[in-house]
DNA sequence: TGTACATCAGTGAACGCGCGTTCACTGATGTAC
DNA sequence: TGTACATCAGTGAACGCGCGTTCACTGATGTAC
């Protein structure tokens, strides 16, 4: 029954992979170490030859998810002027949830409430990818010439994940499209009226 | 054994109150119905003379919750300016949890992402309390005169949600307190220039 | 290169535990006469 | 107003279930000679 090194190797990516996923869409408590290793298509027993604990896993797949997200950001504002690269940060953060090829959620506004008790490892993953994610957006502001970019971008991930997180309680869908699409309106006004301010020397 | 209605009614109401103060502050998930059913000083199979089961308890710990964090605003307003009512809402709800007499959570901060996954009527319960908290900020910028009073009212909340949901995930205090005075700034910046943007006719 | 043995990825069953819920029971309260 | 009975708030033990974790085992892989 034993594996190669490389197939062990996929095993624990795709392990990560699909825990990453199903902690994201059905939520950490309610998704079992037996549902994600069936999922990845092993049995659970096997699970511990790959993780210590389920603690671990979701501190390793947290930061993943992130990993993808930002992977994904890069990708689709590569060669964008800094003014349209925020847009569509923006834009594919709020709609996360309403997108079709919803493959790329955010832990900060999917599991918030769910990690706020867990242990210290699983918080500083999560912290390190909100400043991961507040960096990135800054680098652009940055660009804007605002003048607290960092300031700035970290108030714009405020909006959105406050808005991603209460959308996703919105039995309707219209309340939901109104939340984000008053928050995309309010994060443009801040950043040109930043961008404005910082313009005239 | 059997008690006055009198004291069932306080008993229920007891349990409802530990059952909010208990899923605010440790979690739905970490909590048990023995848990609250002790803390308020009863056993365990007494629960289901009340409540039907955990997940209706859920529904009207919510409820009780946002009825008392709305209460608690309304009284630290009266009085009040729209301008300073506003700064004194924005100021509590995103350092509740700094706050040492911390005994109002927002379940719209606390619970979210723990709630994404309950039924319709917890989520209803919820949104109906996400509205009454915009409706509420939004009467105060109406009397400033603001445009689209109920769109910024909206934008406002989700930013302290956010900077709220995700400070509540760093590990070091400077970090969170670093989020929370971002998102009251640029709450503030906000709310000047959109009632900025009215007055001029 | 071939052989003998140790390793260890993966299996499948079992364990202990805590959870939400149920239940038979108690005895004070409420109600009908 | 007093009496007889039904009600039901609260008790405490038990139930069934699913969870995270452990464990003995298998057999292909890796390694040492």
């Amino acid at each position: 029954m034993r594996k190669s090194k490389i197939e062990a190797a996929e095993s624990r990516k795709r392990v990560l992979a699909t825990a990453s996923d199903k902690f994201l869409r059905e939520g950490i408590n309610a998704t079992g170490i037996s549902d994600v290793m069936v999922a990845a298509g092993l049995t659970q027993g096997g699970f511990y030859r790959h993780f210590r604990s389920k603690e671990h896993l979701i501190a390793e797949a947290s930061a993943a998810a992130f990993d993808d997200t930002m992977a994904e950001f890069e990708q689709a504002v590569s060669g964008k002027s800094p003014r349209e690269a925020i847009a569509i940060i923006v834009h594919h953060y709020l709609f996360q949830l309403q997108a079709e090829d919803n493959n790329r959620l955010c832990p900060l506004s999917t599991l918030s409430s769910e990690l706020r008790h867990s242990n210290d490892e699983v918080k500083a993953v999560i912290l390190n990818g909100y400043s991961r994610l507040v960096k990135f957006l800054a680098s652009f502001m940055m660009r804007l010439d605002v003048d607290d970019y960092l300031g700035l971008a970290s108030s714009v991930v405020s909006i959105m994940v406050g808005a991603v997180s209460v959308s996703a309680l919105a039995v309707e869908k219209d309340a939901a499209n109104n939340i984000l699409t008053n928050a995309e309106k309010t994060i443009g006004q801040l950043i040109d009226s930043a961008a404005r301010q910082a313009r005239p020397a």
